[in-house]
DNA sequence: GCCAACGTTGGC
DNA sequence: GCCAACGTTGGC
């Protein structure tokens, strides 16, 4: 290990591989680049003008850690820019590492550091731990990168890099570039020809599935060949794993590398230690909930092997994760101690603000009435009492740092503070500190401090599972993610799920389908559903400005908070669609438009909002979901029905709509059928209660008060009968401006009848009619006969 | 402040 | 092994 570290400091660029090179002892088909020679390696930071000048900076705890490594002096120092492959728990990292989401945060906390120290990481450079490889060719080259977090930590990911410039990252791609080059000899991980057929690499069978009844982000590391289990699995199918340690004197053996243990025992003189833990079964203090056998839990021990320090141990301990097993050494090492590479994120009320000190359970927010109903609910903090200016919580020493909240408002920020501590809080416990990135709902969730947990629920929040659109599995072929697809010949530079796919709850934003739209249409961000976007800059607030927007973003964020709890959060319903429909009224050009009405006019406006009218039919029969997306992601419910091809048609219609200037507040989305519709954004516009609808053969259908226009209305004779180009679109709509509705039979002739207001109209009303104009001919024909029968 | 780009990670 | 796509950030 010791000759490796030293290989690495030599050779900052190639990323930790340690296994890998280890793996390379003694292949020597072809010549690795990764090999001591020092003339095949890419130069050493010194040799760049720029870094070396950076390197130059290096605080002097860096300088001292190198030397307690024992790396010798006057080398070249270990590439700092690179995440550290062996991190120390140096305290006074540990503060820093709070703005880390992951084990990978190693990099974004030494960079935090940086910032400290008044100097700056360049993103990371393309270049850097790119090795030349001309084993494919000239100009080729080979990157290994370890992952360093998740549930595949330690798992080694290749990447090629052609002349060109062409990033490859599987075989596939390889292939794609290196066209009519024979790989079948290739072997992609190795990156060497090898004679011989290949032989398959593939793993054991998946049996993952059957594990995965927790959580779906709980992969196995057995799946991956790299011989970890997960606790399921240890628990439920494998318990004899290591039969050899079943007796409690017994020590534990050495692993060997057909386990793939070794692969997660980077302390190797830990491992050497072969010490047995056994362990009662802890209870408040046990690191997870047992595997239950039969739905008993904790009816049994097992003896397992500790992934991190590879000592085997009695119990049924497992790492934060719940992947591994981990004994307890190492889980409380893990909890008590912040390694710079894991996460801290914990944020503590402030004591100060309204919610803390509020001493009283309100007794009708959710929480208080889960509660009510479920003793594990009631610890969970009455809603109304928590704090709405939480601090994050900060080990003694550290460096005041201004962080930015992620996932919960885009633009907020937190001092840190030495100043506060828990006891600052009255009813505050240890308990009540939660990870920032579960939206500051301090008593949310299990009152876990589990970061890793809410790291994976963090990666999966992106998705509900419940939405139409997470329930649809095709991609829309037309959105800007999908055209970067690799299957649909993009270039992979996005590398976004499908517009119509992300979360209609839980999805970013900007990742949203009517992001588009809206920023055509200016829409305000809040008015639309999904999450705003982070801001991981860190910068500095007011004071008062960041309170407000606490609170703000309390109330926003209030029932994404719980998730776990509420199991979704409300989707914005009418009200908030109403208060869409009054976006377009903030649009500059509103004031000029002439919107002076007939009084009857405004009495049907008033009538007609308390049904709704100013809505779409599938806007009034969904009261769940958001009317726009829930109609767009409709289209995919039955795709093999109604016709992928034709609904691709439709999108393109719609896209091409998107792109066009449609005539004021007029707006394009996509509904059941599908169909695309039209609607007047603006209740004040004569055309508030129309829609055209257009059909997958762009056949057109315009209605009033959810009424059909008449075929023999004017309007169809000076339009096409499709309607296959945005031209044609435009072309309807600047014709409908130039009409307003009928109005139908004054009101003022219903009323003598002392009975209630009834609107009334012709049967055959044209809707439609001129401006200049109050009624239509059918309608104004009624009205005579009315007149006539009274007499 | 936004977003294109891409490193990274989870899932199949 | 491969791919989808999440999360982050440098550059604008």
């Amino acid at each position: 290990m010791s000759e490796e570290a030293a290989g690495e400091s030599k050779h900052p660029a190639s990323e930790a591989v340690e296994e890998e090179e280890e793996e390379d002892k003694g292949e020597d088909t072809v010549e690795s680049p990764k090999t001591d020679n020092p003339s095949e390696e890419p130069p050493a930071p010194s040799d760049d003008p720029k870094e070396a000048a950076e390197i130059s900076l290096v605080p002097p705890v860096e300088a001292k850690e190198e030397e307690e490594e024992g790396k010798p002096a006057g080398e070249p120092p270990m590439d700092w820019f690179e995440p550290l492959e062996d991190d120390d728990d140096d305290p006074d990292e540990e503060s820093l590492a709070g703005e880390t989401e992951s084990i990978a945060g190693s990099e974004r906390a030494t960079r935090h550091l940086y910032q400290i120290y008044g100097y700056r990481r360049k993103r990371a450079h393309p270049e850097e731990g790119w090795v030349e490889w001309p084993v494919l060719g000239q100009g080729w080259k080979r990157k290994e990168v370890v992952r360093r977090s998740g549930s595949s930590i330690g798992q080694k990911d290749v990447y090629y890099l052609s002349p060109r410039g062409d990033r490859v990252r599987s075989r596939v791609e390889l292939a794609t570039v290196l066209q009519g080059t024979d790989l079948t000899q290739f072997e992609y991980k190795s990156g060497k020809f090898v004679e011989g057929e290949i032989p398959p690499v593939r793993g054991r069978p998946r049996t993952k599935k059957r594990y995965r009844d927790r959580s779906s982000s709980e992969s196995s590391w057995m799946d991956r060949g790299d011989g970890a289990e997960t606790p399921d699995s240890h628990h439920r199918l494998t318990p004899n794993i290591t039969p050899r340690n079943l007796h409690s004197n017994q020590t534990s053996v050495s692993l060997n590398s057909s386990t793939g243990e070794s692969k997660q025992s980077p302390n190797s003189e830990e491992k050497q230690s072969e010490e047995k833990i056994r362990l009662p079964f802890p209870s408040s203090s046990r690191p997870l909930s047992l595997p239950s056998i039969k739905g008993e839990f904790g009816s049994e021990e097992s003896t397992l092997i500790c992934a991190k320090c590879g000592i085997s141990f009695t119990g049924t301990w497992y790492d934060k994760q719940r992947k591994r097993p981990c004994c307890p050494s190492c889980w409380a090492t893990s909890k008590s101690i912040e390694h710079p590479l894991i996460r801290f994120r914990k944020w503590i009320p402030c004591g100060q603000c309204v919610g803390c000190h509020n001493a009283i359970d309100c007794g009708q927010c959710a929480n208080c009435k889960h509660g009510l109903q479920s003793p594990e609910a009631r610890k969970r903090l009455c809603r109304k009492r928590r704090c709405i200016c939480p601090i994050r919580k900060q080990s003694p020493g550290s460096v005041n740092v201004t962080y930015k909240r992620s996932f919960v408002d885009p633009v907020d920020t937190y001092e840190d503070s030495n100043d506060v501590t828990e006891s600052q809080h009255p009813s505050l416990k240890s308990s009540d500190t939660e990870n920032f990135s579960a939206n500051v709902d301090l008593d949310d969730d299990d009152m876990s401090t589990d970061d890793d947990d809410d790291w994976h629920k963090k990666r999966k929040r992106r998705s509900c599972g419940e939405c139409k659109a997470c329930l649809c599995r095709k991609d829309c072929g037309v959105c800007d993610f999908c055209i970067d697809k690799p299957k649909f010949g993009g270039s992979n530079k996005k590398r976004q799920k499908c517009r119509l796919r992300q979360c209609q709850r839980q999805a970013m934003r900007h990742l949203l389908p009517f992001q588009m739209a809206g920023a055509e249409l200016g829409l305000d961000a809040p008015l639309l559903p999904g999450r705003p976007r982070p801001h991981y800059t860190y910068s500095r607030k007011s004071s008062l400005k960041r309170s407000q927007d606490q609170q703000a973003d309390m109330d926003y964020t209030d029932d994404d908070d719980d998730d776990d709890e509420d199991s979704n959060p409300q989707p914005l319903n009418h009200s908030d669609f109403g208060v869409r429909n009054g976006v377009p009224d903030r649009f500059p050009h509103i004031s000029n438009h002439n919107y002076s009405q007939p009084d009857h006019q405004s009495q049907w406006d008033t009538e007609k909002s308390h049904t709704g009218r100013n809505a779409p039919k599938h806007m009034e029969d969904d009261e769940d979901e958001f009317p726009m997306i829930t109609q767009i992601f409709s289209l995919a419910e039955n795709p093999v029905e109604s016709g992928v091809d034709l609904e691709n048609q439709l999108m393109k219609l719609l896209h091409s709509l998107r792109s066009s200037v449609l005539p004021i507040l007029w707006y394009a989305i996509m509904v059941e059928g599908p169909q695309l519709q039209l609607i007047q954004c603006s209740k004040q516009s004569n055309m508030a209660d129309t829609i055209v609808l257009i059909d997958p053969g762009f056949c057109y259908q315009v209605t009033v008060q959810k009424q059909p226009l008449l075929p023999i209305h004017p309007l169809y004779d000076i339009h096409p009968s499709r309607l296959g180009t945005a031209t044609d679109v435009v072309s309807l709509l600047l014709s409908l401006e130039r009409y307003v509705v009928c109005q139908g039979l004054p009101t003022k002739q219903l009323l003598f009848d002392k009975g209630p207001i009834v609107l009334e109209r012709a049967a055959t009303c044209d809707f439609l009619i001129k401006k200049n104009e109050r009624i239509c001919a059918c309608c104004k024909a009624l009205q005579e006969l009315q007149i006539h029968h009274r007499e």
